[in-house]
DNA sequence: GATTCGTGGGC
DNA sequence: TGCCCAAGAAT
């Protein structure tokens, strides 16, 4: 390798030893059931999409039913996205149950119900971006392939560079950095994993706990004072109010009906802006979220329709 | 590159 | 309380 590249990393690299971290991990380690020894691609690949943006204690209690429920591609796809969205309820993020569920029918139609090793095929699958690719490539089928999340790159910025958080993201200088760390191909998934650990409970990104940390006698930032963010922060994100929380209380409505709702019925989940209320709705449609009948009511997509009738 | 897309817990 | 953030992806 050219000097000019792994000369930086690998100076950089002593502020971040695998082996302080796969040590430290060995006895830090969470017990997460998609990490068990029997898990499979799929059921990995599941717990990815759903803990996108997502904290690892609100899956928990979703992930265990519903890889029990639909095991693998094939049965996955099999079931109605109705279903589906009942299934992820309030995880957050609907558009991932969809997306789920559209993976699932290319791997079972055109991978043989086999979920992809390779990065670049995985990318290609809906909802499979560059991190998701990773993770399935490195804890499925453990290769020692980069695999870069918000936790890895806060670490990363502390650790190696000194800075108190992570910068802009780049795809190709963080998967250099972490490329730069990962010990020998054996230890590299394991090691990715780690650093996802060490971000989500030490380094986190607020008060974190520098005294409990294995790189603490290391870390550049620790070493520099642990000196204070500056600079102009993100706008914080708001939630209340916006067109997320009206198509929230939208869904909600048609989760909990298991027949088709009425225009009528779903103004009552928004009342006070109707213009708002239309828009959230119309964009629920476009992303295939929401179906309208032919009799003009509302549902799930793909849920019965022999229900005109039906009691509630 | 900047925005949009849920939801809820911690502080 | 209100703000911040959480194993990102798509556009």
């Amino acid at each position: 390798m050219p000097d000019i590249l792994h000369g930086f990393g690998s100076q950089r690299s002593m502020n971040l030893r695998a082996d302080d971290l796969l040590s430290w991990f060995a006895g830090a380690e969470r017990e997460l059931p998609w990490r068990a020894g029997d898990v499979t691609p799929w059921q990995i690949l599941v717990s990815e999409f759903m803990l996108q943006q997502t904290p690892v204690a609100r899956v928990l209690p979703i992930w265990p039913d519903w890889v029990a429920r639909w095991p693998t591609p094939s049965a996955t796809a099999a079931a109605s996205q109705a279903e589906v969205l009942r299934a992820w309820g309030k995880l957050g993020y609907p558009r991932r149950a969809i997306r789920l569920h559209e993976c699932a029918t290319v791997i079972a139609q055109d991978f043989a119900d086999v979920v992809p090793d390779d990065v670049e095929v995985l990318q290609q699958l809906p909802g499979i971006g560059s991190y998701t690719a990773r993770a399935v490539a490195s804890f499925a089928y453990r290769q020692p392939v980069p695999v870069v999340d918000t936790n890895v790159r806060r670490v990363v910025a502390r650790a190696v560079h000194g800075q108190p958080d992570a910068g802009t993201p780049s795809a190709r200088r963080d998967h250099a950095d972490v490329e730069a760390l990962l010990p020998d191909a054996d230890r590299a998934a394991r090691f990715s994993a780690a650093l996802m650990e060490l971000g989500a409970i030490v380094c986190t990104a607020r008060s974190p706990r520098c005294d409990s940390c294995p790189l603490k006698h290391s870390c550049s930032w620790r070493l520099a004072g642990s000196p204070p963010a500056t600079g102009p922060r993100r706008p914080a994100q708001r939630y209340a109010g916006t067109d997320r929380q009206v198509r929230g209380r939208l869904l909600d409505v048609l989760r909990d009906n298991v027949v088709a709702v009425t225009r009528a019925e779903l103004d009552l989940a928004w009342p006070v802006d109707a213009v708002q209320r239309e828009r959230a709705l119309n964009s629920l449609l476009s992303d295939g979220l929401v179906e309208q009948r032919s009799d003009g009511r509302f549902a799930l997509p793909g849920q019965d329709r022999n229900d005109s009738t039906a009691s509630r």
